[in-house]
DNA sequence: GCGCGTGCGATTGTCGACAATACTATTAGA
DNA sequence: TCTAATAGTATTGTCGACAATCGCACGCGC
């Protein structure tokens, strides 16, 4: 009979994509990691293995295997018989985080001016849009790191996404520890981002190289309040 | 007796120093990673717990935790109920984890020639000569590990150097997996080092970063033998 | 002969308990 | 009153065992 043709043998696409459970380690991780990047849990605070454990509704195995992997993010660092604590952001390693920011970011922006700049330039310009409209500063930052997410992502390179997002995390934390020194009075932040994204489609990648390192020094001047001079 | 106020309290101080025992997750993750990076463990290879555990003389609690360490780098995937294994080498890989070389030297070198390049192409200079005397293929390749991360951590960034470290091994998997295709029939790179190595001599940081991309470029052609055409 | 369901073996995931270490408060002595 | 040794407590480090899941081979039915 046709009729029973007619019944779906599968569930529509969407519903049944998702099941690709990862690992207790890796939600935990991640879950740990957002309360730090988020200031949930501030800088220098110790870990409770404990406390988190049952917090997390999980045992203390799991939980410390996700620790391990933001140990090995640099996020936290492990004193042994003593326990792990969220790293302390002094200037000079806001300093170095935006170092290695930069080299990501410029490399990333290269990749995308052999690629498709026009395209990025345009992707990159809606979350500019969305950082334009935003209410407060705590959406604004959101935007602010959504932009510098997408313009790496638009790289298309593992590797340089997986190291910005180690980065990213410590910038979210900085920025939630450091809020007072992170205010941007006026739009001068949205203008330098539209800058960036129309260098994109403008196919010039020396403007972009030059806009990328102008904007990360800012940042450094902005947070640091100048305090470090480089060495 | 006068004799036993001869005898030390304490031992000498470069005895009694390095007592600063790192966890043994560490040194686990420190083990397994050499493992692989030199080719004892094999590309795709699962690791089976309980054989490292035994071997390793450990528990698999500190095992695990440390393996999960090396799944942060990106080493090892995990896939649930399977088990881990060691990341396989496909020719877009290689030219992935040379971009985030090429991302992370490029800014090293920058940021040596704003600081002392002349110095730094001396301390460089001395491991080519370490390279141009080596005897076989397995001491020019380590001699080249050890230029490139000598050049990464002369810019003493923490961060350039962890992100650096990770590349590395991948790096040396890739050379000790391939090796048929890293061969360098002549002296070939022995000058290519020694030109970058000049180059911050002469305090030319154009030359350095130009020669950077071009060695890096060279390498992937090397060990892709030329399959992957850039995207 | 071919496809499918089922039982088995092996490996991973999770948990609770024990041991070891470091910090803290207390108390005795100078 | 201050120093120093000591007992106590809380936390981390490690281990072994149990439960869950997956891949694979065998056997049955079509």
């Amino acid at each position: 009979m046709a009729t029973k043709a007619a019944v779906p043998q599968v569930a529509p696409r969407s519903a049944m994509e998702p099941l690709v459970q990862e690992s207790t380690p890796s939600m935990i991780a991640g879950r740990v990691r957002e309360a730090i990047a988020s200031g949930l849990i501030p800088p220098g605070s110790q870990l409770g293995e404990a406390n988190l454990a049952r917090e997390l509704g999980v045992s203390r195995g799991p939980l410390r295997e996700g620790l391990q992997r933001l140990t090995a993010e640099g996020l936290l660092i492990s004193i042994r018989n003593r326990g792990l604590f969220v790293i302390e952001m002094t200037p000079e390693r806001v300093q170095d985080m935006y170092l290695a920011r930069q080299a990501v970011e410029r490399a990333a922006a290269e990749r995308i001016h052999q690629g498709d700049p026009v395209a990025a330039g345009a992707s990159l310009a809606t979350v500019i849009d969305v950082m334009a409209s935003a209410r407060d500063q705590h959406a604004e930052s959101a935007a602010d790191v959504s932009f510098h997410e997408l313009l790496v992502s638009l790289a298309a390179s593992p590797r340089l996404s997986r190291m910005h997002g180690i980065l990213i995390t410590e910038t979210r934390m900085c920025i939630n520890a450091l809020s007072d020194l992170y205010v941007q009075g006026d739009r001068v932040r949205v203008e330098e981002h539209r800058a960036i994204a129309q260098s994109f489609s403008d196919r010039d990648p020396a403007l972009t190289d030059r806009l990328l390192v102008a904007h990360m020094s800012d940042a450094v001047h902005r947070l640091t309040g100048g305090r470090v001079e480089q060495g």
